[in-house]
DNA sequence: GTGAAAGCGCTAACAC
DNA sequence: GTGTTAGCGCTTTCAC
């Protein structure tokens, strides 16, 4: 019954080889001590496995003192419910996928962090994609998000994107969505935002109190809502101050530094340069700040310098930026408990759109009078 | 047998209702219209699911005409593979945790950017989690991540992170691990990380070079072996050039600005004041560039100042910071390539320790002989 | 108040 | 070369 002979020995083992290979094979991926699991309990308690799992969510049929045996087994025993099986059996993950342009951008570090600190205080897990500004990328990831199955969908899109079926599509197929900071105006979803426009009037109405009257603003690309607001917050509080901004006086430079750079240059060379310059991202005013260094004009002393967003840097810059701050950090907090409200919510909940009060931070480089 | 008078009508829809109210529920979570599964494709041909999953990963035993059959209508259907099935039919996901002490650090956004990068490319999510350089936190992240199932994990250890018996633990379960740059030597994981002794040697190097004499030195946490590596490069490379350090003249500042401060202060106001700085963190750098100035002591006149890591900053200070540069978008596309080669071998792979090296960036900080 | 059983989509061992 | 079947952990309907 039991091989006797070497031979025979060597036999046996060979004839078992292959159970014994796979058998380590599938051990190797997770070595891991077997998780409890539902069944487990039942068993230990002789009873089924569907009242273990009525008692741990505390249905109201099953008995309190069933319910306490049951409990107490599963604190002992170290019971975690397996999250892929949930996943799989309601065909949805606790997953909430974020797509930024950008990690590296400072905002978007901060909002992610803001997001993903109120996530996980709430047992959901945060997905991280980059469309690094391209509208395909951008098509692409929110067709793996969804293969992905997450449960609810974080949008900041990217400058490419104009058009957006995408997102149609999402709010089409009910896929809990918040679109953030560069939402287009006319779709049904949840928003959080600055408010772009109160912070580029903030701005215009402190470069005219401080006495600036032919002010050059380097705005974003034509197409993003987002930076247009800010230039025409600017615009109407230089307006309402009696200060005309000129067409030409506005450029468009796409975020992109050569461009800015040109515009800058342009804009200095001409027979009526600036006294000041508004750039509606802190990047920009940054790059500026070193061509007026480079060309020996003196700020704010020969010409005013603000930006937007309250970069890190903008603080250690020579002279330090006056700019808004966006408090990107709350605003992915924010963005965070609505898009978890809705999806733990029974029914839709009320579509939100906040708009976050920005703070305009005075600095070296618009205040003149220093002395 | 339908109802007829507007009485029955009712009653009849109010017996509907709560059957109806379950069915919208249902609908509402989801209304994406149904995915095609290989159930669908195998009716749909009149043959078993199981070949049709056997035909779709090119199983060698399915005659050729089948398949192609099988991928044409898998392809024209818009066959996706279900991923929570998969992920719980083998116990695990296709995503990566990665846990780092803050994302809102421009180095973590840096690493986070290339690993997720990478892992995009080869169908990979990333889970991102922050320790905020709570020791307690980390442990929580790492129960967390287990439950996910993630199929990988890459770390950077919190500053405060002295003992390490979740990390032992992980390798003991077998789980695919990766220590980024903030690795304790003696754990059998693979592990990714800036050179730091080189780093700080090169520094050294470069301010024995510049004709500095008497140089201090800012370190982080005496238990952050990273920290201390770049304290060790340096004195070493002082020490090949005959330069000695006194112990009195290396302050461990646990990365605290209120400490860095005051060691600086202390330092500058003793009997033998250092004529350089070497802070191990940009950070520190930049706040002593800011208590230099404040001090009107002329950097690199008076003093020489350098920091470590690059950090956008350092480059738009005045003067300039000249510091080390990490490449950490490459160091996280690495540590993403490593994982995901040791998840997706059949056999572990050879244990990686892979050390990046740094570059040395000089700037106006530390070069006195500028005209 | 509790149990039995089906089923979510897919894989793989086994049968033929 | 293809089909049958069991099973992964859990929820939920239906039966008792």
């Amino acid at each position: 019954m039991f091989p006797g002979t070497v031979a025979e020995l060597r036999d046996y083992f060979l004839l078992l080889l292959p159970g014994i290979i796979t058998f380590i094979r599938h051990k190797k991926v997770f070595m891991q001590k077997h998780q409890t699991t539902i069944i487990d309990i039942a068993r230990e308690l002789g009873i089924s496995k569907s009242t273990v799992s009525r008692a741990l969510k505390d249905h109201p049929d099953i008995k309190t003192e069933t319910k306490e045996k049951i409990r107490n087994l599963a604190m002992e025993s170290g019971y975690r419910p397996n999250m892929l099986a949930l996943s799989f059996k309601q065909n949805r993950t606790n997953i909430i996928g974020i797509l930024v342009p950008d990690i590296e951008r400072p905002f978007y570090a901060s909002v992610i962090s803001g997001v993903q600190q109120r996530a996980n205080n709430q047992n959901f897990f945060v997905v991280i994609f980059q469309s690094k500004d391209s509208y395909v990328a951008e098509l692409n990831i929110i067709q793996t998000m969804l293969e992905l199955r997450v449960c609810g969908i974080l949008i900041c899109h990217s400058k490419e994107t104009v058009e957006f079926p995408h997102i149609s599509e999402l709010i089409k197929k009910g896929v809990p969505l918040l679109l953030l900071d560069r939402a287009n105006e006319e779709h049904e979803a949840h928003k959080v935002s600055t408010d772009h426009f109160v912070g580029g009037y903030m701005i215009g109405e402190h470069l005219a109190l401080q006495g600036y009257k032919n002010i050059a603003i380097i705005g974003g690309p034509p197409t993003l809502q987002m930076s247009n607001l800010r230039v025409d917050g600017c615009i109407k509080a230089l307006k309402n101050a009696g200060i005309p901004v000129k067409k030409n006086a506005i450029r468009y430079c796409y975020f992109q530094r050569e461009r800015v750079l040109s515009a800058a240059n342009e804009l200095l060379d001409s027979k009526n340069p600036p006294d000041a310059f508004f750039c509606v991202h802190d990047r920009a005013a940054i790059e500026i700040s070193k061509l007026l260094e480079f060309r020996n004009i003196k700020v704010p002393g020969d010409i005013g310098l603000a930006g937007f967003g309250n970069e890190p840097m903008s603080s250690f810059i020579h002279p330090s930026l006056t700019t808004i701050e966006q408090h990107p950090t709350r605003l992915g907090e924010l963005a965070a408990e609505i898009i978890i409200q809705e999806i733990t919510s029974e029914t839709p909940i009320k579509l939100q759109n906040q708009i976050i009060s920005p703070q305009l931070i005075v600095r070296e480089s618009t205040v003149k009078d220093n002395g």
